[in-house]
DNA sequence: AATGCCCATTCGACATAGTCGAACGCTCTT
DNA sequence: AAGAGCGTTCGACTATGTCGAATGGGCATT
């Protein structure tokens, strides 16, 4: 695949390194771990600073993700269609089901959160738009799975991590679970990401049919699934009605 | 200044284009609008939707903001020392000032809101963090010209947009006010940006007394400035409390 | 249906532009 | 006082991105 601008590319791998690294990072640690000369390291950064992409500690000499970023960030909301079509149904579905609202799309294999309406009630909650949680412990992740072949193909050969006593851990048991969801149209888990908490999801389609994302409602495991290991249906109703509502919004036709 | 890598630069311009520009924009309006060869920029486009920072229409071809981009801005505000360190302060100061909280630092001519607490009562107002806010309609954007050089120069030979009836508009003015903030150490609004709202704010100081950003407090003008173009005093003690206080915890020394 | 325009995309040659590795100077440690 | 580690600078090389013309598909008009 010729023609990808490699400086780029590197550009964007630093940035990455940034992002995922928690804090400020030195020339010689981001040039040694993506494997380029300190030189070359230093000219690609010396660039994203003078465009505000990344900032420099006076004192430390370090590097850390830049202002124009966040800027940036926020605009994407602003044009995601996906997004501002959900919003209204997300508030109906947060007030209908009394729970916490997410509506996520995949990236870089995890599940970006694009919209998050917190439980009515409880006010004591982070709002995490922009947050990447993973694909095999949440429920936004089991429906983007079963439904984007591209999804699940790279995860296929992925660590997966053990985040609770019950997350799925074996790419077996997790194939299982995905096959389940494409079954029956909607996805569910429990207490596999957090202990206490559970979460139902459904797809989200866009023009033509193609799923472009998913909603989810999260909560207490208590509410969610008052037998055990089985999710309210009347919950699941709700999530359904909800996610083929915006999927109608986005022009996807009788799905 | 040699050593700055142009298809970085070239590739930041085109990401702002995308941010300003309302929506989804063509290969060859992004060429015209920078001054490049269509084929240049298609292979900057092309690279950028690899690395997720845009995306491109299926059906129409055209080109915005990718999702990759929000998560980098979050990340940011993970890393963010000023946001980080002034979250707590912020909350308390909402809730001693009955008012909305806003903290914002310099950013491409204007004021990126960093955080953003809502107003105690109501719960009716939209999250602006990540939004960019005019330099000269804005107690916080009047605390950074007043206080950083750069910002200050930067917008000397700008156009000031008009808002309201009473916006500053000739640099004569914003001068004199700026000069005034300087000496009284805060800022105040009335109207200039919003019909019937008011702001307050006071210059955040990082290590060495350099000012980094400023904390505002906004809300309705009756309520803040009870006599006509006056900022209640209590209100503008409380303000400046939180700013030192956040100061001292960046290291700020005795400012 | 047939035609024309507009647009995103591809291609190949040229030379610019970015990469590399060694050397510098600084701060902090030993 | 000597050393290590860091960010930074420098100059030569060649790989790399740039350009402009050509291609092909889609859409609206004719």
């Amino acid at each position: 695949m010729p023609g990808a601008v490699q400086s780029i590319e590197r550009a964007a791998a630093i940035l990455r390194l940034l992002a995922r690294g928690s804090g400020r990072l030195g020339v010689g640690e981001i040039a040694t771990s993506l494997g380029l000369a300190k030189g070359t390291t230093h000219g690609i950064l010396r660039t994203l600073q003078e465009v505000g992409f990344v900032e420099q500690d006076r004192s430390s000499g370090k590097y850390q993700l830049g202002a124009a970023l966040l800027h940036l960030g926020t605009s994407y909301l602003d044009v995601n269609d996906l997004r501002s079509r959900a919003i209204n149904w997300a508030d109906a579905l947060a007030s209908r089901s009394g729970e916490a609202v997410r509506i996520g799309t995949p990236l870089e294999g995890k599940v970006l959160v694009v919209h998050h309406v917190f439980r009515p009630d409880d006010s004591l909650q982070t709002l995490d738009v922009g947050a990447l949680l993973p694909l095999h412990a949440t429920a936004l992740g089991k429906i983007l799975m079963a439904y984007d072949a591209e999804v699940a193909a790279g995860i296929a050969d992925a660590e997966l991590e053990q985040f609770t006593r019950r997350t799925l851990t074996t790419p077996a048991a997790l194939k299982r679970a995905v096959s389940r969801v494409h079954e029956q149209g909607w996805a569910f888990e429990s207490e596999e990401f957090t202990p206490g908490q559970a979460s139902i999801a459904a797809p989200i389609r866009g023009y033509g049919g193609l799923v472009v994302g998913a909603i989810s409602i999260a909560g207490s495991a208590d509410r969610l699934c008052p037998t055990p290991d089985r999710a309210d249906p009347g919950l699941v109703d709700v999530v359904q009605n909800a996610a083929r509502a915006i999927s109608r919004d986005l022009g996807a036709g009788r799905w």
